[in-house]
DNA sequence: ATAAGCGTACTGACCAGTCAGTACCGCGAG
DNA sequence: CTCGCGGTACTGACTGGTCAGTACGCTTAT
């Protein structure tokens, strides 16, 4: 069978984890591969047998959280069926991962920031995903009339750049706390689109 | 006379001209010294006698936009004495400053992101310049009474968050188009913290 | 003269990526 | 059962290109 002992995960795992660690904390031109090699307990051949190269790496890291992200938005709007407390679930999902993840958040949201033009496409890809998810819930909000109509494009982009930065702010200073985000960012998010509760 | 004649800038100003051009679309990284040399028509003793180093290049290049937009926040702000108008104006002034310089912005909003520790305590000193910027408005605001009382701290990091990620979605597609950003995004904002128009 | 301003050729540290080799396992043939 | 075979997982010393930064020299203005 493919189980490990409990002291040591697979090599993969290792190398992941190490790498999630060290990116997160550094970046990506700051972290070198023989740190991660350290890190890991892996041997430098080893990453390259299951990595082609420092770039897919760490693709591989931030593709890892967004499914992870979007899964779990899209298991909170399942669980609901007004429009609005869709848009509402999806958004705490969110802040509810993002705060639970420290590490990765900060991977996605700056570490994977201004780097070439690969991994701008990725970080566009990744946005526009999520910017997509909630435009979607939004319209359907507009449409039977639970929130005002409103240019939900923007207002979704605007949304998603709330939510970026208010858990940047989090990641690097621990502030503001996770309910106070949910407190004060939830209700903000929904009159900024004309929402009454 | 230090003047030059006019098909010929300042040995400086060529400099900094052609690395805003290379850094706003290639990034940091992927920018070479030699590449700006070519671009500037300077040759590389003369970049480092103008500036200690390729990072102190860079940051000379973010502190100076980053003090283009605050200047004509502020001048906007003084043009107005109610609370509310004030806030109004000064976003008006950044979306303006931002929409008119497009290669700096994406310099400020994206290639200064994810570089490591030194850039990143940049990147959050000029945050935070902004965001306190709003927020003594927001603050101002709240206390005449032109909005309801919020967390003003996050609703402006919110604010920042929601202006970047716009912008920078205007930086990488051209859309949406300034007016309608100025249509949209104003009114969604004013709208998140609670005031009527 | 002398120094600010600039040009050019050079250096050398750094680091992603390579590759020849090792360890170990399961499997089928004799 | 055991021996050869091939495949997978992994090792780590080594390489070679790259590029920020430097040394040093020439000019022109004062």
């Amino acid at each position: 069978m493919n189980e490990q002992v409990a002291e040591s995960k697979s090599t993969r795992e290792r190398i992941l984890d190490a790498a999630m660690g060290l990116f997160s904390a550094k970046g990506f031109h700051d972290t070198k591969l023989d740190e991660i090699v350290a890190q890991a307990s892996v041997s430098k051949g080893s990453i390259y047998f299951h990595f082609p190269n420092k770039e897919k790496l760490f693709i591989a890291l931030v593709d890892q959280f967004a499914d992870l992200i979007e899964r779990r938005a899209k298991e909170a709007i399942a669980r609901e069926t007004d429009s609005i407390r869709r848009v509402q679930a999806a958004l705490e999902a969110v802040l509810e991962t993002f705060s639970k993840y420290r590490r990765p958040a900060k991977l996605l949201l700056v570490q994977a920031v201004g780097l070439g033009a690969v991994f701008e496409r990725k970080r566009i890809e990744v946005n526009d995903r999520f910017v997509l998810l909630i435009q979607t819930y939004l319209d359907e909000a507009v449409a039977d009339g639970s929130i005002s109509p409103v240019n939900t494009h923007i207002a979704s982009h605007a949304w998603m750049g709330a939510i970026y930065n208010i858990v940047i702010q989090w990641v690097h200073t621990g502030e503001p706390a996770k309910d106070d985000i949910m407190e004060t960012l939830l209700p903000l998010l929904l009159k900024s689109v004309g929402y009454r509760e």
